[in-house]
DNA sequence: ACCTGAACACCGTTCAAGT
DNA sequence: ACCTGAACACCGTTCAAGT
């Protein structure tokens, strides 16, 4: 009688097989790098045909953008994380802790950082989902420098502005960081970031 | 009697195949991206077997240093040239005529710029002229920084720690600029880029 | 609906050979 | 010394077919 239990799943496979893609491309860019990201080797690893995967993404560049997806979910997550903890009323704290956790997510999961920004994928605006989660991460450091302004901490400069320089700080910390493979120990990161963060975050201080 | 003038060159190639070959990279990758520069292909645009590559590159990493070496000496000529520009005694304005030609030349060759900056390509340390050339981009930086904290403008912040602020700055200006296509036109954009530039800067100043 | 086999046009890289 | 042809083990992607 036992025969019967087993349900069609073995042929059929996943109830998700497209979540298991992700799933499984995420652990093996982790494990290696970017470029070794392949659509076989990730069906491989679920241990389903390479044709099985075009299913769920009309392409290489659709798998990408998912665990892309993926990984801004995990970060905006940090990001909220290191915002709950922070002092309420203190802006300039509140961006440090926010660089904080932004590079620590960075430095932790670099390949995975590096499929988050180191290719345009949304080249023919075909994802939409990741397009609205790049613009949530936008609204949280525009929140942030804004609220700095309205308890006049921070300069009046037009918030667009302040939100691209201190994205664009942040994310070259953490990509040369990357790439130049910092030569700072894990254990004193934070305390660097914030020693190399404070003077220019000091400059939108009024 | 014409014929003897005619050297082997036809058969034996450029006295010079290995320029020949970053010269095609380089206009290849920018024609098209970084994803699409094949050893194979820039062989094809120089006429010669794939093969031939390989008396003059180890493997097409060793091809993409070359290509990377080549667009730091383009940087440093354009550093060095924003300088000479610059006023001699404003610690401030050197910084950002740096941080304009910077971005200029990043917004101007995007997939030249990805390839100096994308992947860790001297992971065993095997391209010390690219390592070099590094060096002399960061002297560059650092030589106006200290000169800034020498005469009284900036902070005394130690100079490594400074460096590293001021070209994640640059650096992920450029980079968010290319991956997200910076909407700017690119008239105002060394406009734009001084405006985002201001506040971070003025952090510097004692 | 979901998955597969076989095939195509590309890679980078290696081996043995040509001038 | 410098270049090539043929081959190998990989890709992403497409077509036609299986359950």
């Amino acid at each position: 009688m036992p025969r019967r239990s087993k349900p069609a799943r073995e042929t059929y496979h996943h109830g998700d097989l497209r979540n298991a893609l992700v799933t499984a491309a995420v652990e093996l860019v982790e494990g290696s790098s970017p470029e070794e990201l392949t659509l076989r080797e990730v069906s491989r690893r679920v241990g389903v045909n390479h044709r099985a995967a075009y299913r769920h993404f009309k392409d290489k560049t659709a798998l990408l953008a998912a665990v892309a997806e993926d990984g801004y979910r995990a970060l905006l997550d940090a990001m909220d994380q290191a915002l709950a903890k922070a002092p309420r009323t203190n802006a300039e704290e509140r961006l440090m802790a926010l660089a904080v956790a932004y590079v620590s997510f960075a430095i932790d999961q670099p390949a995975r950082y590096r499929i988050m920004f180191g290719r345009r994928l949304n080249e023919d605006g075909r994802f939409p989902t990741l397009e609205e989660l790049v613009g949530r991460a936008y609204a949280v450091l525009a929140g942030e420098l804004r609220a700095g302004q309205v308890s006049r901490q921070f300069h009046l400069t037009p918030v667009r502005e302040l939100v691209f320089g201190f994205w664009s700080l942040t994310h070259g910390f953490a990509s040369l960081a990357i790439v130049r493979r910092l030569k700072v120990k894990r254990s004193l990161l934070d305390a660097w970031t914030r020693t190399v963060f404070a003077p220019f975050v000091h400059g939108l201080a009024r």
